[in-house]
DNA sequence: AGTTTGAGAGTACGACTGTTCACTGACTCT
DNA sequence: AGAGTCAGTGAACAGTCGTACTCTCAAACT
């Protein structure tokens, strides 16, 4: 039964992953709310009617984005987690949100924008993902020996803590272009260690 | 010469404040980027023309908001920060987050949202703002026992992660509407106190 | 080989957008 | 009292937008 990939299937897929680039083509000047299903259609090449056997709406191909961006990630901050010492996990987690912001920014620009954005089902994939985000490293932190004494709930905040800074960084890296990478890198690495620092004396 | 407020000045500031207000209702629901300048005029029941008379277009409207909304704040913040221990202040701080946007949950979606919005002068005007911000709370920690020997960089580095975490957990507040509030504030609460201890702990 | 399916094209619709221009008429200054 | 200013009006402009239709024709099935 393992019947062809499917000319036909292959060439939908293949429009409508040129519709959701286009779309994060047009999302680096503008936000989701403000582009246009015929602004995205024409910069394909296709008619506007075509938009429709791909996605509901704008909206629906927004969440479309949110998994692409995300998605994959999860493996490699599970990578970055699993680095033995302190210094290096912090060193690792911050480079992979560089490589991430060096080698697909439009994703990080979007999620960056969107985050907070005007659209409603976007919004929420996006703290689904970051929640689970949150849980991972949570549960990454768990499986340590510096966990001991620690309660589920202080575990989560710290997860949270180290989420949210990844995410500030990552839309500050933005900001500063590539030139500007190093500086910001630097710093956050140097607010982790500071952070790392607290959570060493937390128990006292 | 000390002339009469003016019936013409106080009557146009009146119907100024009046597109603003609006502009804010309508921003609830959408961004900036696709909130039009006829949706508001009507919102406030004038022309649309007469739109012009008081802003050049929506990103002007905009970048008047971020100073209603955060230029208030300055006075507010730098009491906290004037707190003897460090208890008091995070206690103090975290209230005037939860304060702000408990009155004006407007202004603070409208913030958060364009923080990194498609609106370029309003992004901008809200960096400024933010960095103005962190240099004051660089400049409050500089006169502390606690700062000495610490580099001005690390200073700022500092003031930065309190700054950024404040506007996380505005966010997060805000998201999580006044049923919630107190969890978000205690959670602040927390991370801050572990931000804190890794201070002391910084130049070990 | 003949039939069915479905991605995409083309047209048309009403609603909405930002901006222009000439205008009115209440307030302000001399 | 008379002239000037200017916040707000109203009509008209050329666009854009999302969506509803019908249609085509190559791929996929029987």
């Amino acid at each position: 039964m393992s019947h062809t990939v499917g000319i036909r299937q292959a060439q939908k897929q293949k429009t409508r992953q040129a519709l959701m680039d286009a779309a994060l083509r047009l999302l680096e000047a503008q936000s989701l709310s403000s582009v246009g299903l015929r602004e995205v259609t024409r910069a394909v090449g296709v008619a506007p009617t075509a938009f429709y056997r791909h996605f509901r709406d704008m909206a629906d191909l927004g969440v479309a984005l949110v998994e692409e961006s995300l998605g994959a990630l999860h493996a490699t901050i599970g990578e970055a987690l699993a680095e033995a010492d302190d210094a290096a996990r912090i060193d690792h987690s911050v480079a992979v949100v560089a490589a991430l912001v060096r080698t697909s920014p439009a994703h990080v620009r979007f999620l960056a924008r969107e985050q907070h954005g005007g659209v409603a089902p976007v919004r929420e994939a996006i703290g689904r993902q970051l929640r689970q985000f949150g849980d991972e490293v949570a549960a990454a932190f768990a499986d340590e020996p510096e966990a001991a004494g620690w309660s589920p709930e202080d575990l989560r905040m710290l997860a949270g803590l180290y989420v949210d800074h990844m995410v500030v960084t990552a839309s500050a890296l933005l900001e500063a272009g590539p030139d500007g990478e190093e500086e910001i890198a630097g710093l956050a690495r140097r607010r982790l260690r500071l952070i790392s620092l607290g959570r060493r004396h937390w128990l006292d």
